[in-house]
DNA sequence: GTACATGCAAAACTTTTGCAGTATG
DNA sequence: CATACTGCAAAAGTTTTGCATGTAC
């Protein structure tokens, strides 16, 4: 049989097993759609134990179906990567209603190469992370 | 009298007091030369309270003497200002020695705008990491 | 049926706080 | 000499681990 939700395909085609608990955290991290901290999947899911929750998120994160979001205060938080868009990318998080957006990016390459001839770096990976304020917020 | 050390004269500048404990901080940090954080200072500087070194690291966080670099893995760690540049800057970070090399980001307005444009948010932060090998590891 | 996964509880860490004593400005 | 700062120890918070039990495949 095959398995009609592609982050539980993923999952099983990775050679990892379905379990409820695992379906329970996964269920719950979209309920609570923009990013959230193991704290908030465990209080949202109390049937799931603690140290699940903490396995399973590592998990999810080898597995690259969900990313880390640095806030504006250097906390770390996490959220579901969208659809097949396990690529590389980056956020724009609203400071107000804490909205996170996707973007990828295309002009930083001049960034980088400018970078890496004034330092004498070789630099293979990057975060960035803007911060701002979503249309919504912005207009009230 | 005047101080002669920059960072201490911030720090007396701003209304704190310069203490022996707050002395033995910044001279190890100095001494840790790299990026710490908050135990690798405390472990550098036995003499010194616990608390102290998280109050102390808290104090020179707020007055933009140490500031946060967020490793590859998502590991917050601090490092020294460079003197007088408490402004706005970026770090690489070499994965292999740990060096941190500053940098200042001009071409980023244009990411910013882009991103800006493509989601409708106000952007007024942000924060940007570059990860690779330093010149002298690249080398070897 | 077997290996992988779970839950629980304890352990290991990290960071914060209250308070009595100390020392800076 | 007032009060900001410190050290200690306890508390609060977070993440990991060991182990017996359960369950997906």
């Amino acid at each position: 049989m095959s398995i009609a939700d592609p982050i539980e395909r993923a999952l099983s085609r990775s050679g990892h097993r379905l379990t409820a608990p695992r379906r329970a955290v996964l269920d719950t991290m979209r309920d609570l759609g923009n990013h959230f901290t193991a704290e908030d999947v465990q209080h949202a899911s109390p049937a799931v134990g603690r140290a699940t929750v903490f396995r399973t998120m590592k998990l999810l994160r080898d597995l690259d179906i969900i990313c880390q979001v640095v806030l504006d205060d250097g906390a770390v938080v996490y959220q579901l990567n969208e659809e097949d868009d396990s690529q590389h990318h980056h956020h724009v998080v609203c400071s107000e209603c804490g909205k996170v957006a996707e973007f990828a990016s295309d002009g930083l390459e001049r960034v980088l190469d400018d970078v890496a001839r004034a330092t004498g770096f070789e630099i293979d990976a990057h975060r960035l992370e803007f911060y701002g304020r979503c249309a919504a917020c912005h207009a009230r």
